[in-house]
DNA sequence: GACTTTCCATACACTACTGCATTGACGAAG
DNA sequence: CTTCGTCAATGCAGTAGTGTATGGAAAGTC
């Protein structure tokens, strides 16, 4: 017997795999189905492979998270400074630009978002997993208040109304992970979370001065 | 071999079960673990039976999930009949009520909101379940916007108010939901949705008169 | 007291996965 | 050309869970 299928993966006919197309493949998994469906023959099945590769790679299953949570916990690090960096004089564009990051995720694609909304299911039974988002929450947290103070002037409201954002961003979330969520959709949370929290705020301040 | 082990249930010493029992424990199976961990054995251990009990009362596993599915949308019905009918003089009053109703569930037991974000879990792969919650969603929707316009008497910002405490309250239940949050988190989420959404938005009006 | 309904036990067949051991193909380094 | 490292196929054992058939016990019903 021949090879079941051919891999028509990133370039064309790269044939031997690596450790991150198993991860990849892996995601995409958790991006539809959730961390309770992921299986180790469906990603060998969609790779053109069989389970021999994986075992080579992987410990074992739980070998697979533990790597495919460290690897989203590195990026989303990285992203946080990376956004961190980047800051111009006007805190209220910066904080709009940071609420279009936090909905769409730079793309526009949903996949980011939904492996998220499967992280934070999973953190509801595993406490490492529970811990890990703890802290990149308190991050996020972190970043928001800083752009809230510069508008704010007020260390209290800037802490408060940072609470408020991200909660209204992971409530978005839910919203926006729909399998039938239109593009209308997400520009009126968009807008909403805009209107209310950032450019009225931002009048507020004007208005004291 | 006798009784593997005695029902010690509702009132000390019914033995045998009835549908609402199985769906009771289902109920909690999903509230920790998901519905992708909801198994018919283990229901039938915690209940002290065998499967043998389980096919007589349902047809098979996905014939429970839709009865539980049922269950829950009738009782989330009966809910916002039963809120809509309670209204005072008082619309700030009605909506920080609505508020703690939303986040508390009433009973201060989590399991109601575990429950609906593994439901929300689901709703992200089956389009059934998904278009469940969008009616479920608009419901309340409706209902918050109603309360908001009394408060603000302009349709426009009743609906964004609306929608932004409804994307609050969603992001909420993420927050609340994990294994150890603690009593203050939920204090804290309450206070700031409270004051910047609804108590600010009183004030506001009241100056313009 | 026979008859029926309701609930449960037992046993079996079947499927879906995992994990591991062995072997082999293939390329690079020497 | 051989050797070694890397990746993959195959086969096997084991576990977990579903669905179904069948029989039996307990409690009502007439």
């Amino acid at each position: 017997m021949a090879r079941p299928a051919a891999k028509h993966g990133k370039r064309g006919e790269a044939q031997r795999l690596g450790r991150d197309d198993w991860l990849d493949a892996a995601f995409d998994a958790v991006v539809d189905g959730g961390f309770d469906q992921l299986r180790v023959v469906a990603l060998a099945q969609t790779l053109g492979v069989t389970r021999g590769s994986f075992y080579w790679h992987f410990a074992d299953h739980a070998d697979l998270v533990k790597v495919l949570l460290a690897r989203w916990q590195q990026r989303e690090i990285a992203e946080g400074l990376r956004i961190q960096a980047e800051s111009s004089d006007d805190p209220q564009a910066d904080l709009l630009r940071l609420l279009d990051l936090a909905l769409a995720r730079g793309g526009g694609d949903l996949k980011n978002l939904r492996f998220e909304l499967a992280l934070r299911g999973l953190g509801r039974r595993d406490s490492g997993v529970a811990q890990m988002l703890v802290e990149v929450d308190a991050a996020r947290m972190a970043l928001f208040e800083a752009k809230f103070l510069r508008l704010t002037r007020d260390a209290k409201s800037a802490t408060d109304l940072a609470a408020l954002f991200y909660l209204a961003v992971t409530g978005g979330f839910q919203a926006l992970a729909r399998p039938n969520s239109n593009a209308r959709m997400a520009d009126y949370i968009r807008s909403v979370i805009a209107d209310h929290l950032i450019r009225r705020q931002a009048v507020a301040v004007q208005s004291e001065a």
